[in-house]
DNA sequence: CGCGATATATTCGGTGCCGAACATTCGAGA
DNA sequence: TCTCGAATGTTCGGCACCGAATATATCGCG
């Protein structure tokens, strides 16, 4: 059942419907002012997509077709008992088990070397910058939502991805700071491998050899 | 350029290019012993179809088109310098620009009070017991490699993983012990709804009226 | 009262992704 | 030497995804 439909949006879809029967573009709209957007990847053309898939395997259904004053028609949808059960058996998934996920960032790291070392602690500096403004910003908001009232159980998605990106400050700080003082364990013979090539790239062989190590260990 | 083509397996390629020519299957065995499929996401589907949009894009070519033995004919690539310096650009843009990623676990906690407080706390608990695990066996691993002579710059991924399933660790163990002692803003209220509820479907209302606050500060 | 900007609401075409199927060869053992 | 499983390689069909296009109504403003 789950393994076809893995866009945390439909997911989005059956809880905002558990609430109150909808219209996709009242969905999407739902979903901004909570700042949900923020959390679940929206776009329409997924949302239409995802609620028919939805639709389709019996988790919701068409509740009306309205034409509201001379607007274009609309269909609203509502959630079923299949629809109910499936989305506590989705998010209980979710919250219990971790899934490995991609981030970009750690695909970058994975083939560091392929930059020169001085220029990759540059980098990383602006990105630490970029990531300390990232964070003061949301703090800033959760602590005005909080000021306002808001229970923290409501915005705790914030709260993660603020404890995230903390850790990932921390771990760049630590990383430019160990490139630059040569702490880090093969800066040596990273800088060396750039250090000999005029055209910007490394000695394919001198490579291999370095990483000899860890394939033998497999 | 870096519009269309989002798939870190591309980047994977140009890298794993950038040492030697190889065929596409070369490339998927040597990524899986350097362990970079823990990395980037790696299946053979996408990475015959990556390899074509390389080429297409003028990043790769085919250096020659081989029969080992009787083997079944293969392709062999090789990077261009277009590609070099669109792998240059490329991990210099994932360096140094956070990229804001939906991890599916932040989707959940959006939607966390949908299910009852007792049974989201039972449910991180299993969840920390997991991380716990998964962070002992990706620490042995990282040890194993560093004592093998491994320099920490080539498994650096590993250490920015770790860190950050050490966040999570925390933020997860937080979580569920805020809401057990009932010290998380709002979980009085979230258990209110969910202890009138007898089908285990919380009052719409009753949520609505909770997280007003938030919509008027919006 | 006419015009552009904004809000409402959905459709569509292209593309990237992925699992599974396909095809072949080699090695080990009965 | 027959067979079966593992390793070597690639292709294919379907579907999810996404951004841009489409279409209409309303509203503010001169």
């Amino acid at each position: 059942m789950a393994r076809t439909r893995t866009n945390p949006l439909a997911l989005a879809v059956l809880a905002l419907l558990w609430e109150r029967p909808m219209h996709p573009y009242e969905m999407s709209m739902t979903l901004r002012e909570r700042r949900k957007d923020e959390s679940v990847r929206l776009n329409f053309g997924s949302l239409y997509s995802v609620v028919d898939s939805l639709v389709k395997h019996g988790l919701i259904e068409a509740a009306s077709t309205e034409r509201e004053g001379n607007r274009p028609q609309r269909t609203i949808y509502r959630i079923t008992d299949a629809g109910a059960t499936e989305a506590v058996d989705w998010m209980s998934d979710l919250v219990r088990t971790p899934v490995k996920e991609f981030p970009q960032f750690e695909a970058a790291l994975s083939f560091l070397p392929l930059l020169p070392p001085d220029d990759v602690a540059r980098l990383l500096r602006l990105r630490r910058a970029t990531l300390d403004r990232d964070i003061t910003v949301l703090a800033t908001t959760v602590d005005a939502a909080t000021a306002q009232g808001l229970p923290a159980i409501f915005a705790i998605e914030a709260a993660y991805e603020l404890a995230m990106l903390r850790a990932e400050l921390a771990f760049v700080d630590g990383l430019a700071a160990a490139i630059a003082d040569g702490t880090l364990g093969g800066v040596d013979m990273w800088r060396t491998f750039h250090a000999r090539s005029t055209d910007g790239r490394i000695d394919p062989d001198e490579l291999a050899a370095a990483i000899a190590p860890y394939l033998e260990g497999g």
